[in-house]
DNA sequence: CAAACTTACTTGACACTGTCAAGATGTCCT
DNA sequence: AGGACATCTTGACAGTGTCAAGTAAGTTTG
């Protein structure tokens, strides 16, 4: 999965000091370690080695960096998603296997991108188009999977598979499942004991 | 569900000021409207209408406000969940509703329970506690669908249950769902689709 | 009863935060 | 040359969490 990688993208001249990726990485870092709440304008600026008023140069103020952060973010899963679309086998548990390792890889920016007071979606247009597409990537799989279902019940299996997914990552990113399951327990497997137990297809409707 | 209330609880005399409560109770505003972000020691203290140092007599730092409110929140939940356990019909399924419903109905209390950077589960002590019996509850979903299980396995269905009820409960809270469903969509009854084209039980495993 | 102690606060100060305002230094275009 | 623009900088302000110290009651203890 180390196909989609996001951060430093630093092809440009070794001169140009890219203060924009420079804050952004910074601010990633401190999500992914510390947490959202410990991301300050100011010691973002201190760890790119600038004053406490470059980033707003590039991000206007705080939650723009969030907004940036959560563009890069959708923009990067929707790429990753639409990969295991195409992956041979039972495309469902693909999915949800994917969703859960791009968000493990990719912790700070998963944690902004579902941060409703955060993410920047209603205020910022940029971060509410990759929202939009990955979206879209999503409801994908409902065609992907079974194509017999009516427009309205082409939703139901999507959200579900989403719900599961979004439910398994945070679980495992914010810790509280990891804590009380076994410290050996294998990721990958127990993602896979999930998906082997959750059948969102091939099931009648009761309606 | 409105049997398991937890803020204002003021059975105390008129006189009794409780300051710690309108804390609470005031944070627990802030949270739900506005998001954990924009709880201050100072605008607590200002709406309890006390001194911006007051909270700290009962919670001791900002942190000790959210172990506090997570605390009642995983009380709160267990007792539901429990109660949602002893249902007729599908217990699963009962679970998942209830589960989201109480999401839905102590959302600022919800909020601050998943937030491992903030609910104090490593630093409190009584929240840890409380949360351990949120989990033990959680587990005794796997006895209530499928006695017949192995050890390993019965952890497998609960956290996939978990999973995808903590999933849905996070996607309606924070938004990102509501703002892509059609404005009118029924929420039960979404939550009641997803539960029928997901089965945990009644499947072999393929190992 | 008085002294000691505890509870429930208060006022004051400090370093730190996000952000506004006003430059400074380049680089490019005409 | 000179103006426009990008990329920063320094300085200031109100608001924040929290430490320190004080105060005014009630409660316990000698």
């Amino acid at each position: 999965m180390g196909k989609h990688r996001i951060s430093s993208s630093r092809h440009v001249a070794e001169s140009t000091p890219d203060v924009r990726r420079a804050v952004l990485d910074g601010a990633l870092d401190i999500i992914a370690t510390e947490g959202a709440e410990a991301v300050s304008m100011r010691e973002v600026a201190r760890r790119a080695g600038v004053s406490h008023q470059a980033p707003y140069h590039y991000f206007g103020d705080r939650a723009g960096i969030f907004a940036a952060i959560a563009e890069e973010g959708f923009q990067s899963f929707t790429e990753s998603f639409r990969h295991a679309l195409t992956l041979p086998g039972d495309v469902a548990a693909n999915c949800l296997r994917s969703y859960v390792s791009f968000a493990v890889a990719h912790k700070g920016h998963y944690r902004v991108m579902f941060r409703g007071d955060i993410c920047g979606i209603h205020t910022h247009e940029h971060t509410e188009k990759a929202a939009d597409e990955a979206f879209l990537a999503l409801l994908d799989l409902a065609d992907a999977v079974d194509s017999q279902r009516n427009a309205a019940d082409a939703m139901t299996l999507p959200i579900a598979l989403w719900a599961q997914a979004h439910g398994l990552a945070t679980l495992i990113i914010d810790s509280p499942l990891l804590d009380k399951l076994p410290p050996n327990t294998d990721l990958d497997e127990l993602v896979n004991k999930i998906a082997d137990i959750t059948i969102w297809s091939k099931h009648e409707s009761k309606s």
